[in-house]
DNA sequence: AACAATGTTCAGTC
DNA sequence: GGACTGAACATTGT
């Protein structure tokens, strides 16, 4: 999915659907929008428009307003495992997407149609929609979300928080970087990018790195994240090709292993990382 | 057919 | 109660 980069990407999309009248919202999917019932959201948005959109971490919402311009509730979207953004400017527009699972620099391209993937419609007076679209349906659209529940965002967290967040706890230091609590926008291959990046192993105790060693983490992280939303997504880090077996590290040439760390598939170089 | 998948959440256990 | 772990969630692709 979608981790930082590419929901950074999707809420740029999601900007092109601001200020513009509702006229219809398909919320039917009850898995998708639960704890919602179908109709629920539909009636708080129809006549009214969304206002702004934000992000913090891989979380998205948009502030709204209501049919009489007064603010309405946060209108919460999640990506999941693979949802993105689709927006399109009127009925025979095929649309922008963002959050796309294998994205590219600018990519603005043809959007797969698949109607019954498109988990949550909004329609607009225009004939555009802004879409929900996700195969795996893992994503999620609700009112009110609980951002508060979010740690800082990966890409503004400084040295000393990160220091004191971070390098806390009995757990491996993989797990406390996709901890979104701890902080906010890291996930599984983002993770496995930026602890090769720095040279650390994924199941190192979080509590037992130095300081010096937290810092450098901290800084192979804002390089990973800044690296990946200008070349357009986590999948064009260096290490992420080399996530399979046979594979070596394309610095030392030592065997690339794999395990669970943090309940997640990881990868990791045997002579570096070890 | 069985298993893994770029994520979150919930039920357990310490 | 907090910290931590593993399974479950829905669906697709290999």
């Amino acid at each position: 999915m979608p981790e930082l980069p590419e929901v950074e990407a999707a809420r740029s999309v999601l900007e092109g659907a601001l200020d513009r009248e509702v006229r219809s919202v398909d919320d039917n999917d009850d898995w998708v929008c639960r704890p919602h019932r179908p109709g629920e959201i539909a009636r708080v948005l129809v006549g009214g428009r969304l206002t702004a959109a934000h992000r913090r971490g891989k979380s998205m919402w948009c502030e709204t307003a209501g049919r009489d311009g007064e603010p309405g509730p946060r209108l919460g979207i999640h990506l999941g495992m693979g949802g993105r953004i689709v927006v399109t400017d009127s009925a025979d527009d095929e649309g922008r997407a963002g959050g796309d699972p294998r994205p590219v620099a600018g990519y603005t391209g043809a959007v797969p149609r698949k109607p019954e993937w498109n988990r949550f419609v909004v329609t607009f007076t225009d004939g555009g929609q802004l879409r929900l679209f996700d195969k795996r349906r893992l994503g999620r659209v609700r009112l009110e979300p609980d951002i508060d529940a979010l740690g800082p965002d990966a890409e503004e967290i400084g040295r000393e928080e990160f220091r004191v967040r971070v390098g806390r706890g009995h757990s491996a230091v993989k797990a406390r970087l996709l901890d979104q609590s701890v902080l906010a926008g890291v996930g599984n291959l983002l993770a496995d990018e930026t602890l090769w990046q720095a040279g650390i192993s994924p199941s190192a105790r979080a509590d037992e790195l130095p300081a010096a060693t937290l810092d450098h983490l901290h800084d192979a992280l804002d390089k990973a994240l800044r690296s990946a939303i200008e070349k357009g997504g986590v999948h064009t880090g260096e290490i992420i090709g080399f996530r399979h077996a046979d594979a070596h590290c394309p610095r030392c040439g030592a065997p690339m292993v794999h395990g669970t760390v943090g309940g997640r598939s990881t990868w990791w170089c045997s002579a570096e990382q070890a």
